[in-house]
DNA sequence: TAGATTGTTAATCGATTAACAATC
DNA sequence: TAGATTGTTAATCGATTAACAATC
């Protein structure tokens, strides 16, 4: 355990794809796994893997590897996921309501309760099965706080996102924001992750390409 | 210009956001940039930004900056945007709908010509106001060939992405893919490249959550 | 015990940053 | 010319990997 050191960026994301495999291979059936056998199928050296996870306690057995169970539940303490967390999605428009209904996330516990919109015309509509109603955003401090909202989603144009992310760091209440929308957003006091569709496409094209014509 | 050396593979995401950046100041009428402004926009050094940008030729002229236009002009075609590329959607549910109405790929170049389902009521169907058709999984080499769709997106469970991606890479004129899906995906000869809403919301909760109960 | 696999140290690798000569 | 800013080299920083003693 060397939880004293600075744990290198990387790792977080990293904990996330250790935590969808150990969830695998629990439905598989299985009882332990190495860091070999993780390594492998996520195309991750094994050394890496026992290096990030001892920055938070030694979870293995020498000999025998790691209990499935009990990995599953020490990621799960270190990201925050053995809770439930309340998501507001500011931007009732395709992406927003796509959230809304996202199976994916509401299986890890991130539960969007509201959606928000300058639109009066969506303002008190509710949204997919789970029937998630949009407000309008003048109500957004009072229904974070009555809803117990602690992460907030920007989901809005790029020209309005910078006053999105502003309103939503004003309620006291939010700790943390997801960004969709294609620009760079500042912030204070509060975590930020960015979503960038367009620049994954625009990466995927880069490498397509070759980097440039001429290029190989 | 030191196009031989090895390029990070960090560049090519902050290409993207150079570019977006460079589009923002020429709207508002700007002419040149020097690598320090540009830095400030996006926090990030602007050594950073020459030595990234010297891979790939000289653009700027000392004293005075980048030309706005020919670093927008170099950039396009370094990332391959100063074309079309038409794109295949396998999976018609949120997250597959949501692309093919998203004006910000649109506005790149990145075109979604084609729904792919294997549930034969949405087959024949239409979607949004661009009305892209939904096809059968099918008729997914022959519609891609037929649409020149050069571009796979992965948008169906889990369970089935594996799968889907063999099926796209199997046709002969897929150069790559962009998978939605929350889980690791094996290719050949293809470019891949992942976009993972459900590990960016637990990074978020992990930053958050201070990494460990106990830690700070 | 013998075999397997961890946790951790030290070595390596790769990316970022500072510094500065070149030059507009 | 003097001032500004590039392009590039060399130094620094941080992350990954290999190696191995500890131990189940």
């Amino acid at each position: 355990m060397e939880s004293n050191k600075k744990i290198p960026s990387p790792v977080a994301k990293r904990l996330a794809l250790y935590h969808r495999c150990v969830e695998t291979l629990l439905r598989a059936g299985k009882e332990m796994v190495s860091s070999k056998e993780l390594g492998d199928r996520l195309s991750i050296k094994s050394s890496q893997i026992r290096k990030d996870l001892s920055y938070f306690g030694g979870f293995g057995k020498r000999g025998t590897g790691y209990n499935l169970h009990s990995l599953k539940d020490a990621l799960e303490n270190i990201m925050g996921i053995n809770r439930t967390w309340n998501i507001g999605v500011v931007g009732a428009g395709n992406i927003g309501t796509a959230l809304a209904n996202y199976e994916g996330l509401l299986k890890d516990g991130y539960k969007v309760v509201a959606l928000f919109d300058k639109n009066e015309k969506k303002v008190g509509k509710v949204v997919g099965t789970r029937r998630v109603p949009i407000y309008h955003v003048n109500e957004l401090c009072e229904k974070i706080k009555e809803l117990s909202i602690e992460i907030g989603v920007i989901a809005v144009p790029a020209e309005y996102a910078q006053s999105v992310a502003d309103k939503l760091t004003n309620c006291a209440e939010i700790k943390g924001l997801v960004n969709f929308a294609p620009v760079k957003i500042y912030t204070h006091h509060v975590e930020l992750e960015d979503v960038d569709i367009s620049v994954s496409f625009k990466s995927l094209t880069f490498k397509i390409w070759g980097g440039f014509l001429g290029r190989k």
